[in-house]
This record gives structure tokens, sequence and C-alpha cells, in this order.
DNA sequence: TGCTTATTAGTAATCATTATTAAATAGATA
DNA sequence: TATCTATTTAATAATGATTACTAATAAGCA
């Protein structure tokens, strides 16, 4: 029998906490560091496995760069601009997606020099294969 | 004095020529497997270090999924479709970027689920602080 | 052909993340 | 409220991907 009940701890509150009162894009470490001032005992794996719960049960959102992840508790819809010169992922609230002319705008935010899509789900071969 | 001359090495050639030769996207360690049967005594270094190399001079992509990085050496303008399910990542060429109903889409490769769009270039902070 | 410097193989080190385990605790139930 | 049990925890070891180091090798220009 499986029962798979998350339980609202005292690490997972202060972490969502802190992710929902920040608009950067905060890795597990960073977290961790933030956290740690308000529950002094809390370890890194501790922070590592309620991120991924988390994400598993789509509370926040990740973005990957440069080796590491970054997380974002905002679920609203958006996209995220990542400096490369500073490496600060900043929230990208455009309304249109009109990616055909995109590279060398000028945005609010800065100057756009490349941009990836990547789209997930699940595929053809997978799906015939389901029982 | 700075030279910056990039040497063709055979390494670094058989590892294009095997990134050419796919319709894949394949990690470091699985082009290390498939350059080793031609060139026995390359170290998985080097092919590390040449990835880099290409990546830096804009000949091959990268795409990061679950910690580890996938490469591609067609520059031809497209976007990747990740199976959640086996990980495969497949070439995706849309020609329309229209992203406000794509969730729930089934494509000639599966049904998105989800995605990810994130810009990249330097943010005006940085520009202005340029000298 | 010789010279200079990038590149290599081999290996150790690093960094981000996950696994392991005994103890603690959330939250359901008596 | 006390009890129970599966989930979660802290601490730490282990893993996996990638980078750094170093002496030897080899591009490719003069």
């Amino acid at each position: 029998m499986i029962t798979n009940k998350q339980r609202l701890t005292s690490q997972k509150k202060i972490i969502m906490d802190y992710l929902a009162s920040v608009d950067t894009h905060p890795s597990a470490e960073i977290i961790y560091q933030a956290v740690k001032r308000k529950l002094p005992q809390i370890s890194l794996g501790t922070v590592y496995r309620n991120l991924k719960q988390l994400k598993k049960s789509g509370q926040v959102i990740h973005i990957p760069y440069r080796g590491t992840t970054y997380f974002d508790a905002n679920l609203k819809l958006h996209h995220h601009f990542i400096c490369l010169n500073c490496g600060r992922i900043i929230d990208f609230w455009s309304s249109t997606q009109n990616l055909n002319n995109v590279i060398g705008k000028q945005t609010d935010i800065g100057k756009i020099e490349s941009y990836k899509l990547i789209f997930y789900g699940k595929c053809h071969k997978c799906f015939s294969e389901e029982e």
C-alpha cells in the first residue's frame, strides 16, 4: 500500500516562505544560507530534498544554468532572461512570443543575444508503449 | 600578448565528425564512447575540453537536462522536445512560436506538457558598467 | 626543418546533487 | 490527549558530471 502524503515541516515552510519573499532565483546553496539564519541546524540535504519535492508537486520551477539549478516559486506564466555577464536570472514578462526577430532586440531588462526554447512532454514512442 | 588560435587536432575533428553524423543529442560521455572507437587513446577530458571550445566558438549548442549536458551541432534554428519518460531529446522544427495554447498540444513528436523559454544577453546594469 | 604554443592523456580535484541511516516528528487515529 | 507509524530530518558518505593539473606531444607558422 502506498501512502504519499506530504507533511508540512517547519523546514519546508521556511524554505517556501523564503522563496516567496524573493524575486531573485536562488540556488539550493543560497537558499540554504538564507534559511539557516532562521533554522541554524537545517542541513543542505534537507534543502535539496524539499526543493525536489516542491518541484515534483509543481510548487516551484527550476532554471538550470552553468551546472547549477536555480529556483523560482512564482508560478505565474513568465520567462527568464539570463545575463551572460553577471549570471543574474531576471523574470521576463513578455506578452508576445514572436521569436523571429528577437535576436539583438533591446528589452527593458537588456539586449537579447540568444534564446533557448525547450518543450517537455511524452513522445509518441513512450505513449504507445504505455500499458 | 594574446594568441588565440584554435588548432584542428585529430581529436577535435573526430568529435565534430561524430556530432555532424548524428541527429541525436549525445552527452560528453556518449560522445567519448563513440569517438573512442576511432581513437582508442582519447581521454574523456579531451572530449570535454573540445566541446567547451566548440561551444564557445558557436559550433555546437548545448541542452542541459537533469544534471547532464547534451550537445547538438545542428546550427539551423530549431528547438527541442524532451520526453519526460525516456529522456530522449528530439529536434523540434516548429515554424510558429505562438506559445499561448501550446500546453496539451499534440505534435508530430509527442504531446507537450510544458515548456521553458530562456533568453540570454547582457543586462542593462552590466552594459552600463562596461568600460 | 625547427620552433612556439595549443593541445593531449592520464589522473586528481572540485562542484552540485543524491543516497544512507538512525533519530525525530507531523499528523492521523484511538 | 496519548499513541502510532510513515515521512522527514541532520549528518555524512557517495555519486556523477565536469574541470584542473602536468609533463609530453603535435599543429602549423617562419
